[in-house]
DNA sequence: GCTAGCATGTAAACGGTTACATGATTAG
DNA sequence: CTAATCATGTAACCGTTTACATGCTAGC
């Protein structure tokens, strides 16, 4: 998830870490702080895997700083996450989102269309959200006024979203 | 996240690690399997933790079966997760939310209501969702396809939010 | 001179995923 | 008898959080 976020801004302009991390958290609306113990280690696993390449700048603004620009292969790798997303990343929203953030870079619109249907199809399975007895829930149903609002609350993010997948498919494929 | 959910069915009523997996998956509407290795390190921990009891059942269903019951411990332990949420419990959708799922069980309606109102402040504050150059971004603005879709979302999500918690927090305090 | 913001990192602990492992019961 | 479901657990690995640590630069 990270990952991904480092390399899709990667993609658009070579930044350094601390230029990375701001970006990252204005995507998320600050919802959630990037830890630099989580985007240092983050970045160096990157450089090791040689998906991005690492220059220290001269003189340039404050102490060290390390400018970050994706390799070939990154810019590959990056192409690859975005069209083949794992089960779990189409699945929880968080992480689709952050799949949705990055997608414009995949070049075919076949292939940001066929993401997008993967998402349709889980939204539409009836398996989706707050489940009793195996039966979904209707929020009147629902035992009590917290239960009632997550199910509306959710409810109504399923129907924008849906909404959006199918006028955003429509365009792609025309 | 995990043990809340695990003290917040216990609130209700003894049950075995079995049942508890099926319960926690329910309310997240399947979007992420609750996995083995996750669930039973949790509950040796809060056995340990002495807000669990264990009792093997004799006979009864399949193999070993041990079924769990809050302690008293365990009871005051959940109330005060409730009562006092730690930031990002209230910042993270998906916290939120299983927050909320066990809210019910606030004896109080003032406390219930508390717990909206930071939900609602840190919706109401202006720090929410997609900036850029420190502005929120609006839907019009957004660079591309899906990040108009990822706005269009967030914000049907926020709106519906907003008025579930005006309306919610206006019963509680009546 | 000091504080805020820029900038990068490490180490321990924590929680979760994945894979492995076992075995009982029930329905076809 | 055999497959599905019930039921519980462990171990290795992985990514994140939290806390700690350092030092530069710009503006007051």
């Amino acid at each position: 998830m990270l990952e991904l976020s480092i390399l899709g801004f990667l993609y658009e302009a070579p930044l350094h870490g601390y230029e990375l991390k701001a970006r990252i958290q204005g995507l998320s609306g600050h919802i959630r702080p990037v830890s630099d113990g989580a985007l240092y280690p983050a970045i160096t696993r990157l450089v090791k895997a040689g998906l991005i390449e690492q220059r220290t700048e001269p003189g340039s603004g404050a102490a060290h700083r390390r400018t970050l620009s994706l390799t070939e292969a990154g810019r590959t790798e990056l192409l690859e996450r975005l069209r083949s997303p794992k089960e779990v990343e189409v699945t929880d929203g968080q992480r689709f989102f952050t799949l949705l953030a990055f997608l414009r870079h995949l070049p075919d619109r076949a292939e940001q269309a066929a993401v997008l249907r993967r998402r349709q199809t889980f939204l539409d399975t009836p398996a989706s959200f707050f489940y009793r007895d195996g039966e979904p829930v209707r929020a009147e149903d629902a035992p009590d006024l917290f239960r009632q609002g997550m199910l509306r609350i959710a409810r109504a993010t399923g129907t924008e979203e849906r909404r959006w997948l199918d006028e955003a498919i429509g365009r792609l494929e025309s």
